[in-house]
DNA sequence: CGCAATCTCGTTATGAGATAACGTCACACA
DNA sequence: TGTGTGACGTTATCTCATAACGAGATTGCG
């Protein structure tokens, strides 16, 4: 266990499970959420889910939706967990896109940059309508 | 009152009030620490804070910082509360810093375009160390 | 081996953020 | 006069998150 890519055999029981109710959930969950999908696994308490979901964005593998106190499993390839990431959250339907851009993440480096403002997160959060729920 | 600007005049007592808190504080307030600062007022209940910040962050006179759960007074010149605006949040002294740059919209909403997402709010939140507490 | 350091885990209780639901009051305006 | 609308106050409740304590398991070292 030297590297630092964590994969499904690194990860203990109580994040695996957590992890698992994410990557099944189309959308976002909460923590009280992912609690109640878990009961049944002997999950009791928040922080059985806490613990875990502290770990997983630790790894990269699960990120954290500041607008909406959820969390959502990684879907972009190649995701590191330190990219700049923006997520388009549609309104409607719930689900969460995931998008990496360059020139976005520059041009906030820039903007951080002038202000000498070291940088250590960003958030990035769209609001809106998806295009397969503004078509029906 | 025709005028969609909203003054001093505007505001009710209670929204005066909250707006008087969040601007005599440096930084961003919390919605229960506004309620605490303004016991002596009358204030009792979470409520009479909720309401007032809402109409508040509706006026455009008020942000809501989603990774922070709390509220900061506008201070960014011009802002008509519409604008696509970034913050740089000092995570040592709590600053907060208001910037709204064209480019960074720009790419947003083209990348939003590009998605076919109906972009209706964007949430960008910088967290690091701000240039004076880098000094220090 | 003996022992300390560290990590995960379970449990209980509590703190912090936000809203539901109900009724009151003042005001604008037909 | 009556009717709608919006601000207000209060109580209760809901959701989100962490503090604090102790039990086992694991690792690494003298
Ligand atoms: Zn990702
Ligand atoms: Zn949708
Ligand atoms: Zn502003
Ligand atoms: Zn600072």
């Amino acid at each position: 266990m030297s590297d630092h890519v964590h994969e499904a055999a690194d990860l203990t029981k109580n994040q695996s499970l957590v992890m698992g109710a994410l990557t099944r959930s189309k959308g976002p969950l909460s923590a009280y959420t992912i609690l109640d999908q878990l009961r049944d696994n002997g999950f009791r308490a928040p922080l059985q889910v806490y613990r875990a979901l502290d770990k997983l964005v630790e790894f990269g593998l699960v990120h954290r939706l500041e607008s909406l106190n959820a969390f959502v499993a990684c879907r972009h390839p190649g995701c590191d967990g330190d990219d700049t990431i923006a997520f388009m959250i549609c309104e409607r339907c719930g689900q969460v896109n995931e998008i990496s851009d360059n020139d976005l993440a520059l041009r906030l480096k820039h903007l951080a940059g002038e202000a000498s403002f070291a940088l250590k997160k960003t958030t990035i959060e769209l609001r809106g309508i998806c295009r397969t729920c503004q078509a029906s």
